[in-house]
DNA sequence: ACTCCGATGGTCT
DNA sequence: GACCATCGGAGTG
């Protein structure tokens, strides 16, 4: 398989990130994850499932009852990460999205490895490939995102979200989203139909 | 294949 | 004191 080369140039705009939630959701299924690591690393990943979290009448959304300490970086403007701590274990990413002050945001379930798997191995603590990027909080481990990263820039060379010129190649399937019990059957959850 | 459950801590009532 | 946008291991069939 062809190394995955990383482009700067070809990075998601900022306006990207202030579409409508559930549009940005869906257009980033197929777009890459790319995070440098030190001067000639890099950890790159497809992202091939989505929720779309929102600022009105979506209960299940972090930022349902306002803006607190914990979801504050959904209220910034969009093209940003918002990275919050759950379970006591565990932590997820979303991108942040639309203008400064909704408290909406798009939660990175899913995505395939395709540059950097020996890192991802080595955080996963598992070689098992179908098992390094298959939930929200095994992307946030594999990548090493934690705190820290919350309000990072996605604008950055040392982090963004890059176009993808195979993405026409793929179906979008539509369901209702994982683990929340308010606002379940909301259809925000987005993926990319298996082969 | 599946269902069940413990881990473990921050945030909010 | 309850609730969590989860995961992995144990138990069962």
């Amino acid at each position: 398989m062809e190394l995955f080369v990383p482009n700067f140039e070809l990075a998601l705009p900022q306006e990207f990130y202030l579409a409508p939630t559930e549009e940005v959701a869906r257009n980033l299924l197929g777009k890459i994850l790319v995070k440098k690591i030190d001067a000639n690393t890099y950890l790159c990943a497809q992202i091939t499932e989505t929720e779309a979290y929102l600022h009105t009448n979506d209960l299940a959304s972090h930022s349902a009852s306002g803006k607190s300490k914990r979801n504050s970086a959904m209220f910034e403007k969009g093209g940003i990460l918002y990275v919050y701590f759950i379970y006591g274990v565990h932590y997820c990413i979303n991108v942040v999205t639309e203008e400064e002050n909704k408290g909406c945001a798009v939660l990175i379930r899913k995505a395939k490895p395709l540059r950097g798997i020996e890192f991802f191995i080595k955080n996963r603590k598992t070689d098992n490939l179908n098992n390094l990027l298959n939930g929200p909080a095994k992307i946030a481990q594999a990548f090493n995102f934690t705190l820290k990263d919350n309000f990072s820039s996605l604008l950055t060379p040392s982090l963004f979200i890059q176009k993808n010129f195979d993405e026409e190649n793929f179906q979008i399937c539509t369901g209702k989203r994982i683990g929340i019990t308010k606002s379940a059957d909301l259809p925000l959850r987005f993926y990319i139909k298996e082969k």
